[in-house]
DNA sequence: CCCCCCCC
């Protein structure tokens, strides 16, 4: 026997974002002009809703444990208002029973699918994108299921009323104020990993953890100038934010890494995978309206970064190019050289090894600034016989001979950090690792190719010079 | 609306 959380659909829908109800699933489908995201229906056995999955969860659905007939229980939800319809994300659930029979005879939750009568311009915005999250481009829904469409609904649903901001429920101060505009009412601080194109006011509370120098371009486009920074909140969600331009001017002095800020009114793009490496399938452009201010409170909730840590182990396994995380012990560092690239430019190349508790090292190869900047004092913490530990953000992987690591751009440097995973590296390399024998992953690993290993004489000798060779 | 992530 299964029991669905009565009124889960009223509760959730009316704010309550504690309940955790457990709740069926009567249909899942994939979100028009998306590879990942899903919509889906719930019902509480005698209401449904419909609800938007966040990205992280699309897994279960190919992986086939979230389906049709699905009992989950949600876990983190909100209420958001898409297409002036009010609409659960879910944000996180657990799977009770992956497959049950439908429970009940559930029919739409009535008001869920009002309409305010101002915002048809919004509507047609959302339209002419091919953006549908009614169904109405979808395939006939089975007939079991009811799919809500928004004519049926605006015509024949009991209306409770005006919705204006759904997803907001006013503290009870402002009802006698009379009706909410939509202009007055802030925007609900929602978790970044709920941000979506389809998602109408939004605002996010966030720590900067990166930011860009300005960039100025000129292509076929035209030319202009261009800078972005990294956001994290409490929930672990991350986004990058992108200004161009005008917009550049008036954000880049106001943010500053490390502090917090509320943002609202910037427009969601798809991320650029190629260049933008966190964890979210969008990205946020700032525009003139947009709104980025310091917040008022210092949020210790959220982390000053976020990692990712794999051990040195596990790197030798990752695919070429990937973006890792990585914590280890400088235990080696060469001197800075200046590099040709291919491009006819000059760089600076620094190579250091790092190893871990995973008794494996790997090859570091910094790039550019970092040689001169952390190489440097790198390289003076262990000639000065100190081995110091070393937290890389956003290190790429690269499998010549064996596997190493470089910096990219986005890289991100921290020497002897304060943080726990730091803490336990040290102690282990004092109380013992230091002497530990270490196999390396880069160079030597393998056996290698008759012309690998050619390469690799050759390059240890411009490496070293000639006076380490015998 | 930007962008190469460098070398053997």
């Amino acid at each position: 026997m299964v029991n669905l959380t009565p009124k889960a659909i009223e509760s959730v829908m009316s704010g309550d974002l504690n309940l955790k109800p457990v709740v069926q699933v009567l249909e899942i489908k994939l979100i028009a002009n998306s590879k990942d995201r899903y919509r889906i229906l719930v019902s509480d056995g005698v209401s449904t809703q419909q609800a938007l999955l966040a990205t992280q969860l699309g897994d279960r659905v190919r992986d086939g444990i979230l389906r049709r007939g699905s009992v989950v229980q949600l876990i983190e939800y909100i209420c958001s208002t898409v297409q002036n319809r009010k609409i659960i994300v879910v944000l996180n659930l657990e799977i009770i029973i992956t497959e049950w029979e439908i429970i009940g005879n559930p029919k739409p939750c009535p008001g869920a699918e009002s309409i305010s009568q101002k915002t048809t311009d919004n509507e047609n915005v959302m339209q002419s994108k091919g953006v549908s999250l009614n169904g109405s481009s979808s395939s006939v829904p089975p007939p079991r299921v009811r799919t809500n469409s928004r004519m049926n609904n605006s015509n024949n649903a009991p209306n409770f009323g005006p919705v204006v901001q759904p997803s907001y429920k006013p503290p009870p101060s402002y009802k006698s104020h009379g009706a909410i505009t939509k202009n007055e009412a802030p925007a609900r601080i929602i978790p970044i990993a709920a941000l979506n194109p389809y998602q109408g006011r939004w605002a996010i509370k966030a720590r900067v953890t990166a930011k860009s120098e300005i960039r100025r371009y000129n292509n076929a486009r035209g030319d202009g100038k261009v800078f972005s920074f990294d956001l994290l909140d409490s929930d672990g969600g991350e986004i990058r934010a992108t200004c161009f331009n005008a917009v550049v001017d008036r954000f880049f002095e106001v943010v500053e890494v490390g502090r917090v800020y509320l943002i609202s009114k910037g427009s969601l793009k798809p991320a650029q995978k190629n260049f933008n490496h966190l964890k979210n399938e969008w990205e946020i452009f700032l525009e003139a309206t947009s709104m980025v201010e310091p917040s008022p409170d210092e949020d210790t909730s959220i982390p000053q970064q976020q990692f990712d840590f794999r051990s040195i182990d596990e790197i030798q396994n990752v695919e070429n190019n990937s973006i890792v995380d990585v914590i280890g012990i400088v235990v080696s560092v060469n001197p800075s050289v200046t590099i040709l690239r291919k491009n006819g430019l000059e760089t600076q190349r620094r190579i250091l090894n790092m190893k871990d508790i995973s008794s494996r090292s790997v090859e570091l190869t910094l790039w550019g600034e970092f040689c001169n900047r952390e190489g440097l004092e790198l390289q003076q913490m262990v000639d000065s016989g100190f081995s110091p530990v070393l937290a890389l953000k956003a290190g790429r992987v690269n499998d010549f001979s064996g596997k190493s690591i470089g910096t990219i751009s986005s890289t991100q440097l921290f020497i002897n950090p304060e943080f726990p995973e730091a803490r336990r590296l040290r102690d282990w390399f004092d109380t013992g690792g230091k002497d530990a024998s270490t196999h390396s992953i880069s160079r030597d690993v393998a056996p290698g190719t008759k012309q690998n290993e050619i390469r690799k004489w050759v390059s240890q000798i411009k490496e070293d010079g000639l006076g380490r060779i015998r």
